[in-house]
DNA sequence: TCTGGGGTCCTAGGACCC
DNA sequence: TCTGGGGTCCTAGGACCC
């Protein structure tokens, strides 16, 4: 692939940057330990029930792809070293990776650890060209953190995207061929481009939607020129139909959106053995509730919505999510309304997989901010004590009450029954579990 | 060949309010 | 007494991304 026209783009005609790493976690992980150095590498879940998350092209000329069961991926690779995966190792690299590209501009959007896009818009008045800024970064990636990257230098995301795998190393005949490592896609090659994708190139575009395409006839990004939108909307929803239609146009009108806010958190774990029956998913519970706590408390958020997700051995998943009127961080409540969301699904099939889940996040309180400081703290300890006393644990106990409350108004009593058989009263024996996490004397036991 | 764990966005239907 | 339409919020499910 060559880079024609060989004049190099101005910001103007490249201001959108994707850079993304050569199979980051094997990665980190060779570096971390070079006995691995040649030996094909994955990361991921080595059990019967594991997927491969990222792996080496070492790995990949025997076939083995991310996203791929490791089942598969050993029978494909005998030789295959997998990994657990440590990801605060990945995320220590992934800081010093973004802390690299905010050198060059602070206009960043990261994509998970391994990827961002960069808005080079803001570099025109410095006379930054696209290209060797983009050489340049590399470079910083390949000397400072040993690890390789491909670059995309496009009009937009689409095409920038695009670039950076097109500039990746590829694997062909079982052999590694190396990449050109930056590539550009002129506005004059676009249409070419796009010419030759299939339709699953698309961001957005995966198995499902590329199946619903292909009994439409639509293989090709081509295709979707000659198709009339409102069809197209019938079959896969007016939003997806608009966007479709538009990046095989070429048009993409996504901003690179610096410090976007997270919308959800939570904890998932698929079981080497499946579940069966709520009192196996209750330590779960406990455990999931006690991460999302934490989570939420790390990040200073309060969430209104807590949030269920059961899948079963056949794969088939059901949700169960409640609405708060006010927000919660702590454990007991999170566990209380997720132990009552489990009691309202049908457990009689085994569970492979639990999560849970915490959104619709509320800012704190700027009263409850001026409180905790009123404390004073010189520690993390009693920053963290002052923060719990200023929301006050009576507050706690409320939430408790009104979610179990709003639990019981919609699946009924009985939804809280395996609660109550501790007490004569599920809001009874919350709030002994409140007292066991908060300490018996506080003032609460009018609940 | 069989699908993890972290997330985002879209859709459709129902409840509720004006 | 019966009724429309629009807006907002919530819930459940589905699809997608890395």
């Amino acid at each position: 692939m060559s880079n024609l026209p060989s004049e190099a783009p101005t910001v103007d005609e490249a201001p959108i940057l994707h850079v993304d790493l050569d199979a980051f976690f094997a990665s980190v992980e060779i570096l971390d330990d070079p006995s691995l150095v040649g030996r094909p590498v994955a990361v991921g879940g080595a059990g019967e029930r594991g997927v491969i998350a990222s792996a080496t092209y070492e790995a990949r000329r025997y076939g083995v792809r991310s996203g791929m069961a490791s089942v598969v991926a050993r029978r494909r690779c005998p030789t295959l070293v997998i990994l657990p995966g440590r990801f605060e190792r990945y995320e220590e690299y992934s800081r010093r990776f973004r802390a690299i590209v905010t050198d060059l501009t602070p206009t960043i959007e990261p994509i998970g650890l391994d990827e961002l896009f960069a808005d080079l818009r803001g570099l025109r008045r410095l006379g930054v060209k696209p290209l060797d800024a983009a050489w340049e970064l590399r470079r910083r990636i390949e000397d400072e953190l040993r690890l390789a990257c491909g670059v995309g230098l496009a009009r937009n995301k689409l095409f920038a995207k695009l670039a950076s795998k097109r500039s990746k190393p590829t694997v062909v005949e079982g052999r590694v061929r190396a990449g050109e490592g930056v590539v550009w896609v002129s506005a004059p090659m676009e249409r070419a481009w796009l010419a030759e994708l299939p339709v699953s190139a698309l961001w957005g575009v995966g198995p499902a939607t590329t199946a619903k395409l292909a009994r439409l006839g639509l293989r090709w990004v081509r295709d979707l020129n000659a198709v009339d939108e409102a069809t197209l909307g019938a079959h896969l929803g007016p939003a997806m139909a608009a966007t479709l239609v538009a990046y095989a146009r070429g048009d993409d009108r996504r901003e690179v959106v610096v410090d976007r806010e997270a919308k959800s958190l939570g904890h998932d774990q698929t079981f080497a053995q499946s579940l069966r029956g709520l009192d196996e998913l209750r330590n779960v519970l406990r455990g999931h509730a006690g991460i999302v706590a934490r989570a939420l408390r790390a990040q200073h958020q309060l969430a209104r919505t807590i949030s269920l997700i059961v899948r079963f051995d056949d794969l088939a998943s059901v949700s169960r999510s409640q609405t708060l009127s006010f927000g919660v961080d702590d454990a007991v409540a999170i566990e209380a309304v997720g132990l009552a969301l489990a009691e309202s699904i049908d457990l009689r099939q085994s569970v492979r997989l639990v999560g849970l889940y915490a959104s619709s996040f509320v800012e704190r309180s700027d009263v409850e901010l001026q409180l905790s400081f009123a404390f004073d703290a010189g520690t993390e300890d009693a920053l963290e004590r002052a923060r719990l006393t200023s929301r006050s644990r009576q507050a706690n106990y409320e939430a408790l009450r009104d979610a179990i409350d709003d639990v019981r108004q919609r699946f009924g009593r009985s939804a809280l029954g395996t609660l109550a058989d501790l007490g004569d009263d599920g809001v009874d024996v919350a709030v002994q579990r409140g007292r066991a996490a908060f300490g018996p004397n506080d003032d609460t036991a009018q609940i």
